[in-house]
RNA sequence: GGGGAUGUGGCGGAAUUGGCAGACGCGAAGGUCUCAAAAACCUUUAAGGGUAACCUUGUGUGGGUUCGAUUCCCACCAUCCCCACCA
C-alpha cells in the first residue's frame, strides 16, 4: 500500500484483475439466491455521457452490495446496436453502418470498463448480431403463426427529418421521440402487433407493480392505455337506413345533447349527405379539415364545424338532433362520432355557443339546486343528480348510467362499451439498419414465413443506402427475389426492417442463455434468473420500452415460453446529471472558464447570463466527459459523487468542487487505512473477543458507531437505496475513526486494545465503501492482508448489543416547546424519565406556579410536560 | 383540461408508523503548520436579539387535528414532468 492514492494505477490494475479472473461471471446456481440487476442497454451512439455514469453507478452499487450478501449476482450488458442514427451517420460518412456500430460499440465499451462497473461480460448481446436477431425473426413468425400480427395499410406517423415511419408511442405528444421533428401522417403497409389485444392485462397487472416501479411511471402506463368505459349508442340518422354509433361515458347526460358530431373522416358522412344540396360545401370544409390534421399543430386550434344537412334521431326521445361535422371529433378514437352535450363537455359547450346550438339542463347538486345549462363552472363532483332526463330524472349519475346502458341494450340500440387510447404497435421500418422481416410474398400463395431452418434472414452487406422512397433493400435483386418456400415458384422478400424497440423487448432473457443456438434461451434457465430483480434506466422509456417488454413478456408467455407475467420485479428510473450554463448576448453559450469572476464574458465582457442547470448538451457548452474526468480523480470518485449528490431516482447538478470532494474523502480513508495498516497487519489475526468493560470510552464509542452505522448502512440498502445516506453514513464512520485516531494519539497509544478496535472499524469501512469505490476498496483491503478479493467476502454484520446505546439524551419539552435535555440509560422506566424530567432546572424555571395535566414520556425520546 | 410529483440554511441534501429540524457534503469565515503557498488538521456557519448562560422566530402560504406537525387532513400559491380537443 502506497502512502498515497493513485485512482488511475489502482483502477487499472484491479480492472485487470477483475477480468483475468472472471471474477463477476455467473452460472445458474440453486443452491444460491440469485439476484438480477439490470441497467438499460445502451444504444450505440458513439460515445459515452454521464447519464451512463449515472445509470451504471447505482446498478453497481447494488450489485457489489447483493454479492456481499451471498446473492448469484447476474450483472450483465449489452448494446442496443440497430436503429436509424447509425444509418444516418454511415450515409453521411459514406460508410457502413455496420462499421459505424462495431467502432461505436468497441470505443464505449473501452470507455464503461473505464469506470470498472462488474459486469459479467460473458454474456454482452449487440442486438446487431445475427445469433440475436435471428430470434426476433423466430418470434416473429410465431407470432404471425397465432394471428398476433397483421399487416394492413393505414396511416403511419412518419417522421420527415428521419424519413422514417413512428410508432404511436415514438410519436406521442405528435414530435419524434429521438429528434423532436413534429410528425406528419403518411398511408404505408405496415407491419403491426396486436398489443391492444393485451391492453386489460398490461393495465391490471400495473397493479402488481404498485410500490414497486415509480408511481409516474404507472401512472403513465394507466394514461397511454387509456382504458375508459361507457357505451356505444347508435342514432339512426333520419330518412335513411343508416345509425351512426357514438361512444360516450356518460350516457346519462344523453337528453342534454343537442347535436351529433362527426369527425371530418368518417364514413357515414357519403350518406348523410346523399341528396343533401350543401353536399359539396360540406366534403370540401371535411377536406380542409383533414388536411389541417395532418400537419396538426401543437397548440389548441378553434373549433370549427359545418351542419351536414341531415339529422339524427336521440333514441331516448326521438328528438331529432342536427349532423354535424367538426376538427374537434377524432376518428382514431372511440367511434369517430360524438353525441354533443354543452352542459356535461367543455369542448361541445365551446361548440355549442360558437354555432348558437341550443343548451339544455340536466344537472342538478346534491342539495338539490339546479345548475343552469350555461354554467361550465360549476364542477363535476357537484352534480351528481340528473333532472330533465324522462324517467331517469332525480337518479345519481352513476345509477343513472348504469339504468339507461340497460334500457339502451334492451332496446337494441346500445351497449357497454370500453375503449382505449392504446393503438396497436407499428413496428414495420423502410430502413436498412435493422432486423429483417423475414416473410416472402407469393403471389399463389401469399404471405408465408420463412422457414425456421433458413434463419437469419441476414442484412445484405454493401448496400447502397441513398435510395429515394422505399427501403434501401428494395433495391438488392439478390435479396428481393426469392423462391416461395411453399410452391417453390418465384416470390418476392418482405423489405421491412423491424422497430429497434422490437430488439430490446427480450434483450435481458437472452443475457440468461446468451449464446443458445438452438432457441431464444432456455426456459430453464429463464425460471432461475427471471424476473429482473432490479431494473435501472431513465424515465424517458416509461411508455416505450417499458411497455413494449412488459407487452412481449406476456406474448412469450402465451408462447410457452416463460412462465411470468410481469419480467421487472423493481424499478428505478435514475435522475438527470445537469449543469449549469453560461449565457452571453454577444457570445451566446460559454465555457464556465470563459465567463470572468464577475460573471462577465472573458470575450467581450458584457454581463452574462449564469445559473440555470440544465441538461447536458455539447451545444450548451456544459457537458461532462466521463473519461476525463475519470483522468483527473479517477473512476471511483465520480462514482461516488453521482450518488452522493442526491438520492438516485432526482435529478443531480454537476459541481466540480463536489466532485472534488468526493476525491478528498477517498484521499482521507486512504490516509486513515494508510496510518493503521501496518499495525492492524503486524497483530494478532485471530478475532479476539472483546469485553466490553475493558476498554476505554473512547473506544467503545468507536465500536458503538461502527455497529451502529453498519445497521443503517444495511438497512438502506435493504429499504431505500438512498444511496446519498449510505455515503453520508460512510463519512460518519470515517470521522469517528478520525476522533478516535486523535484520542488514540492523545493517550499515547495505540495499546492492543487500540488496533484491535481500530481493525474492528476500519475493515468494516472498507468494506461497506466497496459498492461505491470498488477499485480503491480492492486495494486497501489487499494490502490489510486478505488473501480472497472482497467480491467474495461477506458484507459486515452488527452486532446489536455492540450497537446499543450506553446513555441517550432525551429531550424534555414543556407544552410541545423544547426546554431541557437529560441524560437517562436506554432502559430507564417511563417513571425514570418523568420524574427526572419534572426536577430539571429548566423545567421547574417554565413551570413555576403553574398546574401540570398532563406528562407524555416516549420511551428513549422525549418527555412533554403538560401545563394548564 | 386530465394525471404524477416537488417545495427544508448561501448550495446539494438529511430527518416520515407524528417526538430534539438542518445529519453528511459543498461553499464561506477564522485559526494551526509553513519563509510562503498548496495540502492536511482544528473551530464557527438557519435567521434575529443578548457580553454571556440563554431567548425569540423558522421546513412555500393560510387554516385544521394533536400534549406535540417538515411528517396527517383541507384550501391555496409556486415549480417541474407526462398526457391531451380521448367524448
Amino acid at each position: 500500500m502506497k502512502e498515497k492514492y493513485f485512482p488511475q494505477e489502482i483502477e487499472q490494475k484491479w480492472q485487470k484483475r477483475w477480468a483475468a479472473q472472471k471474477t463477476f461471471e455467473v452460472t445458474e446456481d440453486p443452491t444460491r439466491e440469485k439476484f438480477y440487476c439490470l441497467e438499460m442497454l445502451a444504444y450505440t451512439s458513439g460515445r459515452a455521457h454521464i447519464g451512463h455514469v449515472s445509470n451504471f453507478a447505482i446498478g453497481d452499487a447494488l450489485a457489489w452490495y447483493k454479492r456481499m450478501r451471498g446473492f448469484n449476482v447476474m450483472h450483465p450488458f449489452g448494446w442496443d446496436a440497430f436503429g436509424q442514427p447509425a444509418e444516418t451517420a454511415a450515409i453521411k460518412d459514406g460508410t457502413d453502418p455496420e462499421k459505424f456500430t462495431r467502432d461505436a460499440i468497441a470505443y464505449m465499451k473501452w470507455q464503461f470498463q473505464k469506470m470498472g462497473i462488474s459486469y459479467d461480460w460473458s454474456r454482452e448481446v449487440a442486438t446487431c448480431d445475427p445469433e440475436y436477431y435471428k430470434w426476433n425473426q423466430w418470434f416473429f413468425i410465431r407470432m404471425w403463426e397465432r394471428g398476433m400480427l397483421y399487416r394492413k395499410l393505414a396511416p403511419v406517423n412518419w417522421c420527415p427529418r428521419e424519413d422514417i415511419s413512428l410508432s404511436n408511442e415514438q410519436a406521442s405528444g405528435g414530435v419524434c421521440w429521438r429528434c423532436g421533428s413534429p410528425v406528419i401522417q403518411k398511408q404505408l403497409m405496415q407491419w403491426f402487433a396486436r398489443i391492444t389485444d393485451y391492453a386489460d392485462q398490461l393495465l391490471d397487472d400495473l397493479d402488481k407493480l404498485e410500490g414497486k416501479w415509480p408511481d409516474r411511471v404507472i401512472a403513465m402506463q394507466r394514461n397511454w392505455i387509456g382504458r375508459s368505459r361507457g357505451a356505444h349508442v347508435r342514432f339512426k340518422v333520419a330518412d335513411s337506413v343508416e345509425s351512426i354509433a357514438v361512444f360516450t361515458t356518460r350516457i346519462d347526460t344523453i337528453f342534454g345533447a343537442n347535436a351529433i358530431v362527426l369527425a371530418p373522416e368518417h364514413p357515414a358522412l357519403e350518406k348523410v349527405l346523399e341528396g343533401k344540396p350543401n353536399r359539396d360545401e360540406v366534403l370540401s370544409f371535411a377536406e380542409r379539415l383533414k388536411e389541417q390534421r395532418k400537419t396538426r399543430e401543437l397548440e389548441q386550434v378553434e373549433k370549427e364545424g359545418i351542419f351536414t344537412g341531415g339529422y339524427a334521431e336521440n333514441p331516448f326521445n326521438n328528438e331529432r338532433l342536427p349532423i354535424w361535422i367538426a376538427n374537434f371529433v377524432l376518428i382514431e378514437y372511440g367511434t369517430g362520432a360524438i353525441m354533443a352535450v354543452p352542459a356535461g363537455d367543455q369542448r361541445d359547450f365551446e361548440f355549442s355557443r360558437k354555432y348558437h346550438l341550443p343548451f339544455r339542463q340536466i344537472k342538478l347538486t346534491p342539495d338539490g339546486r339546479e345548475i343552469p345549462a350555461d354554467d361550465l363552472d360549476a364542477p363535476d363532483e357537484d352534480w351528481t343528480t340528473t333532472v330533465n332526463t324522462g324517467e331517469w330524472s332525480g337518479l345519481s349519475s352513476e345509477e343513472a348510467n348504469r339504468r339507461m346502458t340497460e334500457h339502451a341494450e334492451a332496446r337494441g340500440f346500445g351497449k357497454g362499451a370500453i375503449t382505449y387510447k392504446l393503438r396497436d404497435w407499428g413496428i414495420s421500418r423502410q430502413r436498412y439498419w435493422g432486423t429483417p422481416v423475414p416473410m416472402i410474398h407469393c403471389e399463389r400463395d401469399g404471405i408465408v414465413p420463412v422457414p425456421d431452418d433458413h434463419l437469419p434472414v441476414v442484412l445484405p452487406k454493401g448496400v447502397n443506402l441513398k435510395v429515394e422512397g422505399g427501403s434501401p433493400l428494395d433495391h438488392v435483386p439478390e435479396y428481393v427475389n426469392v423462391t416461395c418456400p411453399k410452391c417453390e415458384g418465384p416470390a418476392r422478400r418482405d423489405t421491412d426492417t423491424m422497430d429497434t424497440f422490437v430488439d430490446s423487448t427480450w434483450y435481458y432473457f437472452r443475457y440468461c442463455d446468451p449464446h443458445n443456438d438452438r432457441q431464444p434461451f432456455d426456459p430453464e434457465k429463464i425460471a432461475y434468473w427471471l424476473p429482473v430483480d432490479q431494473y435501472i434506466g431513465g424515465i424517458e422509456h416509461a411508455v416505450l420500452h417499458l411497455i413494449y417488454t412488459r407487452y412481449w413478456t406476456k406474448v412469450m408467455r402465451d408462447l410457452g415460453l416463460v412462465k411470468l407475467d410481469e419480467p421487472i420485479a423493481r424499478l428505478l428510473t435514475q435522475g438527470m446529471v445537469n449543469k449549469e450554463t453560461y449565457f452571453c448576448p454577444e457570445h451566446e453559450w460559454l465555457f464556465p472558464e470563459q465567463v470572468t469572476e464577475e460573471k462577465t464574458c472573458s470575450i467581450c465582457g458584457k454581463a452574462v447570463i449564469a445559473g440555470r442547470v440544465e441538461k447536458m448538451s455539447k451545444s450548451k457548452k456544459n457537458a461532462v466527459d466521463p473519461i476525463e474526468m475519470i483522468n483527473i480523480h479517477g473512476a471511483d470518485a465520480l462514482r461516488l459523487f453521482v450518488l452522493f449528490s442526491g438520492p438516485p431516482d432526482k435529478d443531480k447538478e454537476w459541481s466540480d468542487t463536489g466532485f472534488e470532494g468526493a476525491s478528498r474523502y477517498l484521499q482521507r480513508v486512504w490516509r486513515i487505512a494508510y496510518k493503521w495498516r501496518d499495525r492492524i497487519v503486524e497483530a494478532s489475526q485471530d478475532r479476539l473477543t472483546i469485553e466490553a468493560r475493558e476498554l476505554t470510552e473512547y473506544q467503545r464509542k468507536l465500536l458503538r458507531r461502527t455497529h451502529q452505522l453498519i445497521r443503517s448502512i444495511t438497512e438502506n440498502y435493504e429499504e431505500r437505496l438512498h444511496l446519498n445516506t449510505c455515503i453520508s453514513s460512510l463519512m460518519e464512520l470515517t470521522n469517528e475513526i478520525y476522533t478516535f485516531d486523535q484520542s488514540v494519539e492523545k493517550h499515547h497509544g495505540p495499546t492492543e486494545a487500540d488496533v484491535r478496535i481500530a481493525r474492528e472499524a476500519i475493515e468494516p469501512l472498507i468494506a461497506m465503501l466497496t459498492p461505491f469505490a470498488p477499485h480503491m476498496s480492492e486495494e486497501m483491503w489487499e494490502a490489510y492482508g486478505h488473501a480472497e478479493d472482497l467480491a467474495v467476502t461477506p458484507w459486515p454484520g452488527f452486532d446489536p448489543e455492540l450497537a446499543r446505546e450506553e446513555e441517550i439524551e432525551v429531550a424534555v419539552q414543556v407544552n410541545g416547546k423544547l426546554r431541557s435535555r437529560l441524560f437517562a440509560s436506554p432502559d430507564a422506566s417511563d417513571d425514570d424519565l418523568r420524574s427526572k424530567a419534572l426536577a430539571d432546572e429548566k423545567v421547574l424555571a417554565a413551570t413555576a406556579g403553574q398546574d401540570i395535566v398532563r406528562v407524555i414520556v416516549i420511551p428513549r425520546k422525549l418527555v412533554n410536560v403538560v401545563l394548564k
